[in-house]
DNA sequence: CGGTTGACTGTTT
DNA sequence: TAAACAGCCAACC
């Protein structure tokens, strides 16, 4: 390897870094349960940036591979979106035997799980 | 380089 | 219970 001036990709942690651990942290979401925005974030060692939990899920090739679905918002809702994945998205959570309190409410009380 | 945007959230009306 | 607000910060003009 050539000494030296490249920076490489394992020196600290560019913004790169923070996408792969939120994309962990949702891989580990089990089956039947649910993580909101905020605790996958704070899961990844990034309090205060459910933004970029949601930005990431809705820019990232990777996030085909993890269950993205258990993802949901604070209120226990699906995040709306441009497109119309929400309903695939009820749908997928409803599979794994998640039943929804409300219309459209999710009982985080009983579903969440933390990271 | 500065303003806008948004799969969010906690607090305040 | 629901809407409005303010804080948040990386990506994108």
């Amino acid at each position: 390897m050539r000494r030296g001036s490249k920076p490489t990709c394992h020196d600290l942690s560019p913004p790169r870094d923070a996408h792969l651990r939120i994309l962990a942290v949702i891989r580990d979401i089990p089956a039947g349960r649910v993580c909101t925005y905020g605790r996958v974030a704070e899961g990844a060692g990034l309090p205060g940036r459910a933004r970029l939990v949601g930005r990431i899920l809705r820019d990232s090739p990777l996030s085909f591979d993890v269950p993205w679905h258990r993802v949901v918002n604070a209120s226990g809702r699906i995040s709306e979106r441009s497109g119309s994945g929400m309903k695939d998205q009820r749908h997928l959570l409803t599979a794994e035997g998640i039943l929804f309190m409300t219309e459209d409410r999710i009982d985080l009380a009983e579903y969440l799980w933390e990271p």
